[in-house]
Formats: C-alpha cells, sequence, structure tokens
RNA sequence: UGGGCUAUCGCCAAGCGGUAAGGCACAGGACUUUGACUCCUGCAUUCGCUGGUUCGAAUCCAGUUAGCCCAGCCA
C-alpha cells in the first residue's frame, strides 16, 4: 500500500544522522491558532508525526501565537482537539511561541550587541519603498547606523510602551541589495499594544514569525523543521538567525509541497464567504474538507492517514484527486462496519402469496465478508419497500433487477418473481406485486436455479422514517472551480435532503458517528450534530463505486 | 540575465548513469446473496523541449520553455 521506498525527507534526515549532524530526530506541527485545520494540515501533522515515529523521535505540538492580532483561545481548543483525533501524540509536550518571548526579547539584544540588529523609525510606507522591488536592490535606512547603546535603550523603550503602535521597529542588519528580499533587513519586532490570549498584557511588542520560528525550534530542540514550499526563500534568513544567535546544534528547515485537492473548496476566504452567505452551514459542513467537516461526514482517521500516505511527500505542486480519498474511506470502511439495508427511494413491494399477517425474523450477516461481525435480525413480512430503481417496466437490455416476469433475490431473504404492478393516473408505479418460493430461503443451501439479480429490502411494517443527506462534491468536476469571471462555480447539487427513506429497524438506535454500508448504495454516518435519539440523520461519506449505467434512450 | 523552486501516464508518485516501480482513475474478463468487494488482464519504446558527454542518460553538462512562490510592522 505504501511506498516502499523513502522520501527525500526522509533521505535527508538518513544522511544527516549518518553524518552525525543530529544524534536524534524532533519534529513539530506548529500552527497559528487563527482558524481551523483541514486536510492540508493533516497532512503537516501527520507527516511530522509519522517522521519522529519512524525515527523514534519527538513529535512537539506548539502554537505559533506570535501575533495577538489574528489569535484566538477557542482555536487553539479546536486545535488540540482535531489533532488528537488524527491520532497524533504529543505527549507532554504542548508549547506555546509565545512562552518563549522572554527568551526571544533576550535574542533580540544579543544581535544588537553584536551589532547584528537596529531600531527604525522609518514607517511602514517608508520601509517598503526602501526595500526597493523584485529587481532593483533597496537602500539601507537611515537609522542603520545607530549605536549599540542606542539601540539597546531604544529596544528597551519599545518593550516599556514608550511608543505607539508602528513607530518603531527592529530589524535585522543584513543586506539591502540581497537579490532575496527577506534578507533586506527584515523587521523581526514591531509594537503592538494588544493583549494576546497567553500572556495579556505583558508585551506590547512582539516577534515576527522570521526571527520566532528558529528560535523556537531551537528551543525545543527540534531537529528537522519541516513547512511548506511558500518558505523557501526563507531559508536563509532560518539559517541566519540560528546561526548569530550561536545555536549549538542548529535545527535544518525542510520544505515540501501544500496538499491541494480537486472539486472541493480550500481557501479560507472562499470557505468565509460560503459560511457568510448561508451556502454551507459553518466551518464544519460535511461538504467542506476542514479536519471537523470530514469527521462530521463520516470519514475516519484512519482514512485520511492512508490518504496522506498515497499521496506523498514530493516538492512538486500538485492537486490530489478527490478519488482518492474516496478510496480510502471505502477501504477503510468495507470490512469494518455492517452492511444494512436501506431504501431511499421506496415504492411498495407485495408478495401476494405470503401470509396476510405473518412477520418473521430472518438472520442476516452484518458483513458478509467478515464474520467477525456477527448476525443481526431482520424482520421480513408481505408488504415491503424496495428502490425504486430496482424496479422497471420496460426494461433495456442487460438489467438484471425485477421487471414484469423476471425473477430476482430478495438479499438475505427469498427468491420473488414479478406478476404485476399499479399506476397512479400520472403513470408513477405505487406497487408491485409477486410471489415468492419458500423453497429458496437464503441459508437452506437452495441451488435449485439460480437469478442474477439481488435487491434490498425492508419490512413495510417495522421500518422507520429516516432523513438521509446526500453530499456530492461542492465544485463542479467538468468545469472546474472557477468561473470564468472569477467566481466560485459552486455545484447546486452539493447537498441533497431525502426525508422519506425507509430503513430497516437496527438502525433506529445508532449512536453518533456510527457508520453503516447500506448495501447498493453506499457508506454512511450518523450526524452527530443533528441527529436526535431514536431519529438518526444519515450523512452519505461516499458512494458505492457502479459501473452499471442504463443505456442511453434512443 | 531580480531571486528561489518545480517539471516522469488523466491524478498522485518511485527512480539518484545500466535500459521507466506502485497507487488512484479508466477499460476488458472471471467470480458474486450488493452490477459492490475480490481476482485476473490492459493502460509512458518514453521522462517539458533542444543539443552535448557516454558503450549506455529520466538520471551528468549546456541551453531553452512552462508553472508556482517572494516586494506584511501576517504566518
Amino acid at each position: 500500500m505504501e511506498s516502499n521506498s523513502k522520501n527525500f525527507i526522509e533521505q535527508m534526515i538518513d544522511k544527516d544522522l549518518e553524518e552525525g549532524r543530529y544524534d536524534a530526530v524532533c519534529t513539530r506541527f506548529p500552527p497559528e491558532p487563527n482558524g481551523y485545520l483541514h486536510i492540508g494540515h493533516a497532512k503537516s501533522v501527520l507527516l511530522n508525526y509519522g517522521i519522529a515515529q519512524e525515527y523514534h523521535g519527538k513529535f512537539n505540538m506548539r502554537f505559533d501565537d506570535t501575533n495577538p492580532t489574528k489569535e484566538k483561545t477557542e482555536f487553539v481548543e479546536s486545535i488540540l482537539s482535531d489533532i488528537k483525533w488524527l491520532g497524533a501524540d504529543w505527549e507532554d509536550r504542548l508549547f506555546f511561541a509565545s512562552n518563549y518571548f522572554d527568551q526571544m526579547y533576550e535574542a533580540a539584544v544579543k544581535l544588537i550587541k553584536k551589532g547584528k540588529a537596529f531600531v527604525c523609525d522609518l514607517t511602514a510606507e517608508e520601509i517598503r519603498a526602501y526595500r526597493g522591488t523584485l529587481t532593483e536592490p533597496g537602500k539601507n535606512s537611515p537609522y542603520r547606523d545607530r549605536s549599540v547603546e542606542e539601540n539597546l535603550v531604544l529596544f528597551e523603550n519599545m518593550k516599556n510602551g514608550v511608543y505607539p503602535d508602528g513607530a518603531k521597529v527592529l530589524r535585522a542588519k543584513i543586506d539591502m541589495a540581497s537579490p532575496n528580499i527577506n534578507m533586506r533587513d527584515p523587521v523581526i519586532y514591531r509594537v503592538a499594544h494588544m493583549s494576546h490570549h497567553n500572556t495579556g498584557d505583558k508585551w506590547c511588542i512582539y516577534p515576527m514569525y522570521d526571527f520566532a520560528h528558529p528560535i523556537e525550534d531551537a528551543i525545543e530542540g527540534v531537529s528537522h523543521s519541516l513547512c511548506t514550499l511558500e518558505f523557501e526563500d526563507h531559508r536563509p534568513l532560518y539559517d541566519w538567525v540560528v546561526r548569530e544567535l550561536e545555536y549549538p546544534h542548529p535545527p535544518r528547515q525542510i520544505e515540501f509541497a501544500k496538499m491541494y485537492l480537486t472539486n472541493v473548496v480550500t481557501g479560507k476566504r472562499y470557505i468565509k464567504k460560503l459560511v457568510e452567505e448561508g451556502i454551507v452551514d459553518g466551518w464544519d459542513d460535511p461538504r467542506l474538507v476542514s479536519i471537523a467537516a470530514l469527521r462530521r461526514r463520516g470519514f475516519t482517521p484512519e482514512s485520511i492517514k492512508m490518504f496522506v500516505n498515497l499521496c506523498g511527500i514530493s516538492k512538486s505542486q500538485s492537486s490530489a484527486d478527490y478519488a482518492m480519498l474516496e478510496y480510502c474511506i471505502r477501504e477503510d470502511l468495507k470490512l469494518k462496519r455492517p452492511r444494512v439495508m436501506a431504501v431511499l427511494d421506496p415504492v411498495k413491494l407485495i408478495i401476494d402469496n405470503y401470509p396476510e399477517d405473518q412477520m418473521e425474523e430472518l438472520d442476516i450477516e452484518n458483513n458478509l465478508e467478515n464474520p467477525e461481525l456477527g448476525m443481526r435480525k431482520v424482520p421480513f413480512g408481505r408488504e415491503l419497500y424496495i428502490n425504486r430503481d430496482d424496479f422497471m417496466e420496460n426494461p433495456p437490455k442487460k438489467y438484471f433487477r425485477l421487471f414484469p416476469g423476471n425473477e430476482v433475490r430478495l438479499m438475505g431473504a427469498y427468491f420473488v418473481k414479478c406478476t404485476g404492478f399499479e399506476k397512479d393516473a400520472d403513470g408513477n408505479i405505487t406497487e408491485i406485486h409477486c410471489t415468492y418460493d419458500p423453497e429458496t430461503k437464503c441459508g437452506t443451501g437452495f441451488t435449485g436455479r439460480k437469478v442474477k439479480g439481488t435487491i434490498h429490502w425492508v419490512a413495510a411494517k417495522t421500518a422507520f422514517q429516516a432523513q438521509v443527506r446526500l453530499y456530492e462534491n461542492i465544485i463542479d468536476e467538468e468545469k472546474g472551480v472557477y468561473n470564468e469571471d472569477g467566481s466560485l462555480n459552486l455545484n447546486p447539487n452539493s447537498l441533497t435532503i431525502l426525508k422519506n427513506c425507509y430503513l430497516e429497524p437496527s438502525l433506529k438506535d445508532v449512536a453518533p458517528y456510527d457508520s453503516f454500508q447500506f448495501v447498493r448504495t453506499g457508506f454512511f454516518c450518523v450526524d452527530a450534530r443533528d441527529s436526535k435519539p431514536g431519529a438518526p440523520v444519515f450523512n452519505r461519506i461516499v458512494s458505492l463505486k457502479s459501473s452499471f449505467k442504463l443505456p442511453k434512450a434512443e
């Protein structure tokens, strides 16, 4: 299933270990608590955790909370619960970058004393102008040559709240002519008089990512700091920071490609738009690919792990086919969960030669391919519901379900032969009549004759009605994600709510997140949010593959 | 001549100078108490393109093209 060969990150780690650059591996997952996690984060979490496990190293959980304007405690909670659900275990190593603010301050002072950092009075606009452009070098700030003593005083004043937001920043002194814009005297500390979710009002200066991140990694003893491709240009700065700060075993930053998925909306601003316009019912709407949404839809942590492993790790920007995710959840659930009968689009089937008031309890295996899941009792009677598309008045060639004169197997029960049907004034089929053959009872070893079709059913008297929600991709597969005018191409059929579905009675008493394979229709999960006791709402996780297509009408 | 990165089947992805793994998808066939599952079979004479080095190149060299990222006091 998984690739036997090592990915490029593992190869780099092997080499580092061989050459003695590190004697142990430590990785980390460092989200900023400014939103919810999605499938792309799952890749990073699982990659970091997986590497740590593979090398018998450590995996740290760390919130990169260095910008109080964007972060909230509620996101800390949701992120932690999502990661737990995914199965990544940080043991007792839950860290906050904000707990390192003292050390970061000292590190900044050290840079100033080395003459490698200076306080700059330029405004944000001026700094931008001085920075130059992609093709032209920048100019030195007029404040670049302040004395160490002056910088020390000024920086301390910044810390003590002497200056308003934006009045002064601390900058690294590197090279304003560098072709890499990140090296043109980057800002490493800014003033922000704002309450922080963790440190409250203790600080009014906050470190920038480029300065803070390498320090966080170094403090924790992280060996390999894995991040996404857009940080490649920041690596020289990362290395500059750990070098100037003279850490004995500097961590190494390695970049990999982000995960993209076809036919789903991943952009935060678009999800926000969908939520605000009420097109989806929140950030955990099952049509989205946030971790919470996938969980609510019924995806399992195992399926997501399988998916991430299947996709692999590389440096080429790519977009995984949604079909791969679907394959993973089918694969995970097919032997693990019961296969039950549920009629989503019912039509009545009457067995004319079955005694009027008789009911019997049939023993049916929960999963034909996995006997460990045991048996259940399913009531059977004279009147049943079957799915509307399991009957055709005028079947095309090769249709082998029910049609007048044809005999099929009722799954787990008997063979029935269609003898007739009735229609209403509009021509809709209202009931189908048939006769059954007691000889053919399932489990008796009947081999007298064979039928080509097997259909599923529920007994009318004991079945109960439930709400079922079918989900399709939120983006139309043919047209792609965007329309020509740049707007999102939303699939109007992305959600279908079915209310008069008949389910077998065993499904009445189920728990949130219980999942089942509805025979012939797909995998469904009990919605943990919208179900009430005795009234489960089923979300379709994924449909079954089916190669059968009705021939096109001529 | 700003810098960085990437290009191998419809989609992922191995490959690291010895003659193109694997998975998804797709198409046939077998099996079947789900037209599912399972099981067979097929699916890149060719690695963005052009030259070069070599007995031999997806792998090395030169050039070229395309895509992505970077000018936050965001991460």
